[in-house]
DNA sequence: AAATATTTTAATCAAATGATTAAAACACAT
DNA sequence: ATGTGTTTTAATCATTTGATTAAAATATTT
């Protein structure tokens, strides 16, 4: 057996090769939109490897999609909840750590937003974002501070002037280059923007 | 020949169901996701119609589409060059026209944010929104009340915090009722925030 | 009512696409 | 080197899907 054998060449293997381009495919165009030839082409093998290493188009795409998630609630998770950090402090780092995240994976806002659009019923059991946020510290501190707002409409607002450039870059920004100049520059601003809405 | 005979039901010629149902199919699940059959299940057709009166699904698309960029260039296009609106004014028209288009286009932004990703060369020269705002009396506005603040970094953020409730209302709300009752509310809000948004 | 034009349909085609299969190429232990 | 198990490929299948066609049904004109 050559099972022990696989971690030589990890980063190259024929796996991660197919995963690498999976994710490039799916996140830019989604899932109906790729097919299965366009995955092996960019990863330099024949189609049928992908079923024979992921059976199906579905089961790859449920892999890509796990991967993504995990990777946009590994922003929310460790902050939300961070009883060391006060509202601004949770305000500034969760914007700086976004904008750091999309500038590296500019599809992910759309991808994961349009695949939940396209199959809400997949996600119903995955996605209790709502209920994580519910009994965080941050939306306690939120509270607080300002007992007049409901704490999502605040959120809402937080997020959408994070992740919309990114969504709507395409319309908004002229190139790729003064694209992610604006967004370094608007970490500060939101974090700016953000305080000035909580003061009475 | 019957072509002045047409008027007599129009909201219900065969033509006009096809559009009705087109619009609502494509909208909700994209071009590559929509079959030429659901459109005409929906429509109540058969679907050799389809080509029959609009010749292709590329077609029958391009006119949908050309119609909900309509939709959303019209409440942009009458504020932001209207000189008799002060910048406090032209803000808050614009949240309220967007949310008031938006909570009956719920699907609008993803679809056209989507279409456009998928194939942003079909849209350079429809769109070119940036020109658009960039002689704007909006832009000259925002410049003299803010000197220090880019824009179009403002007009991101204000867009955001509109149109990105619809675009994640799957994850962020519970219900479409109370979604509803919360962008009703989130006019006035949206409206507060960005004036002090403006503050020195 | 007959003739003509328009609308609608069922049946079918061709291309695209996800998946399978059987055989070839390769790696490695003995 | 040989044999054994693993990896990779070319060829092929079955289904889906956009589109077409020829004929039937319906409406309009004369």
């Amino acid at each position: 057996m050559a099972k022990n054998k696989e971690a030589k060449n990890l980063d190259t293997s024929t796996e991660e090769k197919i995963i690498q381009a999976a994710s490039k495919v799916f996140t830019q165009k989604g899932y109906v939109a790729t097919r299965t030839r366009d995955i092996a082409e960019e990863s330099g093998i024949n189609l049928a490897l992908l079923n024979y290493y992921f059976r199906s188009k579905e089961k790859l795409f449920q892999l890509i999609m796990a991967e993504k998630l995990q990777l946009l609630f590994s922003v929310i998770l460790p902050i939300v909840n961070n009883d060391d950090l006060t509202l601004e402090e949770k305000m500034e780092t969760l914007v700086e750590n976004y904008i750091n995240l999309l500038v590296d994976n500019p599809d992910l806002p759309l991808f994961v937003l349009g695949e939940i659009k396209a199959n809400p019923e997949g996600f119903k059991e995955r996605l209790q974002v709502r209920k994580l946020l519910q009994n965080s510290s941050f939306i306690r501190q939120l509270r607080e501070r300002r007992p007049d707002v409901e704490p999502l409409q605040f959120i809402t607002s937080l997020l959408g002037m994070t992740l919309f450039p990114f969504i709507a870059k395409q319309i908004l920004f002229a190139d790729e280059k003064t694209f992610k100049i604006q967004m370094e520059k608007r970490k500060a601003l939101i974090g700016r923007w953000a305080k000035m809405m909580l003061e009475t």
